[in-house]
RNA sequence: GCGCCUGUAGCUCAGCUGGAUAGAGUACCAGUUUCCGAAACUGGGGGCCACAGGUUCAAGUCCUGUCAGGCGCACCA
């Protein structure tokens, strides 16, 4: 509607130009918008005071003469010029009901486009390292990434959903370490637990399995494996020194079979737990890319082997760094450090090249605020290997700050304490907790209040929003009850009898959606839809409230039930984007 | 110190890429059911859109500065 409009006035100026009623412009882009108050009719167009300035012409004057060309046409019932120059739409209330047939005939594929074209988009999302559970600061990421991407295909865009696992480098040395430290506990050996080793039950779980599974077979004194290990923090000494000395320890102990058995026990146990919590959670992924598969099939080398030859790397106290102050990234990296290992940051270099070989048009990288800082280094590196960085679209996502009543909850990976994704959805479901995460701007901090999605469940908009859905299959089944059924025919030929206040702010609600689609999906902004479904369901329950469906009116009734079965639809749809089911009764 | 994000009703947040009289939920107050599910609906009060300038027909929205909060500035990932 909104893009007939657009030509239509489109037409009218450039004929109204060329009769040399209007002076010789270049047009602007036509704005045509939804009014927010009724009295303005349905649409408004400001392209009168948008010209108003290049024309030299008052822009009521403007508006009148664009008025007065306009043709006939059947959808519009009211043209009206209103304030500073505002030229209003009504349309008519057929063009109004039709959108009922729209949504039923096109059905679950109502509010699809083929805006996208069909072109390849990959998003990576969630990504947390595989050091221990999820927890909820994830699930934010996690409802964001995979709302975003079911947007995104549906305007048409062929979309990938990819989850980087960094099973390799420090950290899950660490981990690994960690599970063999609580595994010599249980056979027996006795120590004090490394302050920066990672604490948490499950790292004891995984050290039990491990037991369950090799028996004694890694086992060694604590005085061997504590042998020449610096002083903890503690003990007045530095952590990192500590825990990098039981590493090679660990290593020269076990021998590189041996360790390696360790150490993927470790990350399978907690990327298996990942896997399910997120599919539970209701997030699905195409492919689970290891960091370790671009090291070992020497995809990480030849990166920094092209960056060598485009002459941007240089060696200083040992280590090779990357000049990003060459692409306006605040100092320069390390690639390879002086011990000869390859970076973090060397890796995802190779890691978003491998993904721009693959051939997306568009990389999407969904990302926690905290690592906006690495944005700039990112983008240098494809731009000094000649990639097109602009095809690199990083969306962050501010923290959800977590509190239990008025306490902040302090939450860390490393000291164990943290409420898990797992707990979060046992305690308050995968839909309420989807519906809360995406309810915001990504890029707005966020309240999470515990007690308040536990203990007042009720008062959650998900409910509000899911029992409008469950109420209009509540009304169907009291029709057959009453031994009556729907005639979806009979009903469409009688929309014309749709014509309260209720029912006109329903048929534009409706007609919305695909607006709404289409916006939330080129913005990355879930949100929108979360709010238009809340401001659906409101009209639909004030309509359930003030008229009945079920009538004597035969012809009537049929058109209402055909109304809420439109209605029923475009709720399922939406709430079916953002992972949350659509129940018949609750 | 530098960079990114944020500041709108008591609280949690929208505000459609600059439009008409700034909105919802919640909380508070007052109402609605012999009738398709009251997890609902109707009405009411409540605001220097952090502050100060600027840009223009028009600023909560864009620019500059100030103040306040969050995050980041590793040979960690």
């Amino acid at each position: 509607m909104k893009q007939q409009l657009t030509t239509l006035i489109n037409q009218v100026l450039s004929d109204l130009i060329s009769q040399g009623k209007l002076p010789q412009i270049t047009l602007p882009e036509i704005q045509i918008e939804r009014t927010k108050d009724k009295a303005h009719g349905d649409f408004a167009c400001n392209i009168a005071m948008m010209l108003a300035r290049t024309a030299k012409m008052n822009p009521r004057q403007i508006a009148t003469t664009l008025v007065d060309a306009l043709p006939e046409v059947e959808f519009i019932t009211k043209v009206e010029i209103a304030g500073p120059g505002f030229i209003n739409f009504t349309l008519t209330s057929y063009s109004a009901q039709q959108i009922v047939k729209d949504v039923l005939n096109q059905a679950e594929n109502f509010g699809k486009s083929q805006l996208g074209l069909g072109k390849k988009v990959q998003v990576e999302f969630v990504s947390a390292n595989p050091t221990g559970p999820l927890h909820v600061g994830h699930g934010r990421g996690a409802a964001y990434g995979s709302v975003v991407s079911s947007l995104l295909a549906e305007v048409g865009f062929d979309v990938h959903r990819e989850y980087y696992v960094n099973d390799a480098g420090r950290q899950m040395d660490i981990l690994a370490t960690s599970v063999w430290l609580r595994y010599l506990s249980l056979l027996g050996e006795s120590f004090t637990f490394p302050s920066n080793g990672y604490k948490g039950d499950y790292v004891a779980d995984i050290a039990q399995t491990l037991k369950n599974n090799v028996g004694d077979s890694l086992l060694h004194s604590s005085n061997v494996v504590f042998k020449a290990v610096s002083a903890d923090e503690p003990q007045g000494g530095d952590k990192e020194k500590h825990i990098n000395d039981l590493i090679i320890n660990a290593k020269s102990l076990l021998g590189e079979e041996a360790y390696r058995q360790l150490f993927d026990c470790g990350l399978n146990s907690i990327i298996s737990g990942i896997k399910t919590d997120l599919a539970d959670f209701g997030t699905d992924y195409d492919e689970w890319f290891s960091e370790r598969s671009l090291m070992e099939s020497g995809s990480v080398d030849t990166a920094i082997e092209q960056l060598k030859q485009a002459d941007v790397l240089y060696e200083k106290e040992g280590a090779w760094w990357f000049k990003s102050t060459d692409y306006g990234d605040e100092k320069d990296r390390v690639v390879v450090r002086d011990n000869g290992q390859t970076t973090y940051f060397a890796s995802d270099i190779a890691y978003h090249l491998n993904k721009f070989d693959r051939g997306f048009d568009t990389v999407i990288d969904v990302w926690g605020s905290d690592h906006h800082g690495y944005i700039p280094r990112v983008k240098a590196s494809l731009t000094a290997m000649n990639q097109d960085e602009s095809r690199l679209k990083v969306l962050l996502v501010q923290f959800a700050v977590l509190y239990r009543g008025a306490e902040k909850i302090a939450m860390s990976t490393r000291s164990g304490q943290f409420v898990t994704l797992k707990e979060l959805q046992q305690e308050i479901g995968k839909d309420a907790a989807r519906f809360f995460y995406v309810l915001r701007g990504a890029d707005q901090h966020m309240d999470f209040d515990l007690e308040l999605a536990k203990s007042q469940s009720n008062d959650n908009p998900v409910y509000y929003v899911q029992y409008a859905h469950a109420r209009v299959c509540s009304v169907f089944r009291q029709l057959t009850e009453r031994g009556l059924s729907w005639d979806q025919t009979v009903g469409e030929a009688q929309l014309s009898r749709l014509t309260t206040r209720h029912e006109a702010d329903l048929l534009t609600s409706l007609a919305r959606y695909p607006e709404i689609i289409t916006s939330a999906a080129v913005n990355y902004t879930p949100h929108i839809l979360a709010h238009y479904l809340m401001d659906l369901a409101r009209d639909f329950h004030t309509y359930y409230n003030a008229q009945h469906f079920i009538v004597d009116d035969i012809e009537l009734s049929q058109a209402r039930l055909t109304l809420i079965t439109a209605v029923k639809q475009v709720i399922k749809n939406g709430l079916t984007v953002l992972g949350v089911s659509a129940p018949e009764s609750m």
